[in-house]
DNA sequence: CAATTATCCTTTATATCTAAACTATCGAGA
DNA sequence: TCTCGATAGTTTAGATATAAAGGATAATTG
């Protein structure tokens, strides 16, 4: 991001890793997110969201309420509010009513969006695999190390 | 992303690999995105894209083609043009014509544009610098490591 | 139990973002 | 030169995003 000032005098030498960290991380998951973002949209046209949204309905067949999928989703409530509409015109999953919170929404996969989810995760899988095949298993498990320590950190120091 | 099919007796450790790796990627990113975009909306009213871009334009003190912008940023052309809208009628950057080639815009920071990302870019370093703090300078040297090869990776696989 | 506060979701206004179509200009050949 | 394809940038329509305000329901508390 701002590697602008990576010269600059003043920066010390934590600056600059952690800057050059930031702004590789970022352009990492830019580069990965607009080619999976092209291919759902070429064999599905669907989008990354959606996806995103179904895949967590997936892991939780119980449902989950709008915002327990605004907190997994790391997006704001609003947000899921349109994508939620978007899917469930398009008959992949339904809002059930909850008799016991009347504020509450259920949101589930219907069979049909069950169905076209367990297509697109295959499809999904090979791309992900394909991209990262560059590195070597001993690499990528060391960088998911790391990154599982990161998320722990950041998870404390943005809640 | 589809660490839903993550127990699917189908998947081998390299699908599992892979994709709690992207996984991981994006959420890391998305924190740290979220904490930036915030932080920069309180302190400097301003958004994440527009500090982004006059990051790029600080590192290139002759200028930037609207096309060179897009690549850079790793979003489309019509993306930009947005974006330097809202930045030129703030009076940050400005659009120069090219006499030798009267397609291109040259863009560039005013003056104005300079001083504040100067006060910007103090921040946001600190803000990086303590967002990463959690983890050690070494495993931040090999996170780095590990994401330039990655990004080479996928620059190759997915241009 | 009535009033207040908190929680859940939606709505609104605005800013990104993409894909695709469009305009203007350049450059390479016939 | 004239045409045609390539390049640079914008515009359009539609889908994500946020922050902030609003509406309904639940939980708390005096």
């Amino acid at each position: 991001m701002s590697a602008a000032l990576e010269s600059d005098a003043r920066m010390t030498d934590d600056t600059h890793e952690s800057l050059r960290l930031w702004l590789r991380l970022l352009t990492c998951s830019h580069l990965i997110e607009n080619h999976v973002r092209k291919a759902l949209s070429a064999q599905f046209k669907t989008t990354l969201p959606r996806f995103d949204l179904m895949a967590q309905l997936e892991r939780a067949p119980e449902g989950l309420q709008m915002g327990e999928l605004s907190r997994r989703m790391l997006v704001t409530g609003g947000n899921v509010t349109g994508i939620v509409d978007q899917l469930e015109r398009a008959g992949l999953i339904v809002r059930t009513e909850d008799p016991a919170d009347r504020r509450v929404y259920l949101v589930k996969l219907t069979k049909e969006g069950r169905r076209l989810f367990a297509q697109m995760a295959i499809e999904h899988e090979s791309w992900i695999v394909n991209l990262f095949s560059g590195i070597s298993k001993r690499e990528q498990r060391a960088l998911n190390e790391s990154l599982s320590h990161l998320r722990v950190q950041l998870t404390r120091k943005t809640s």
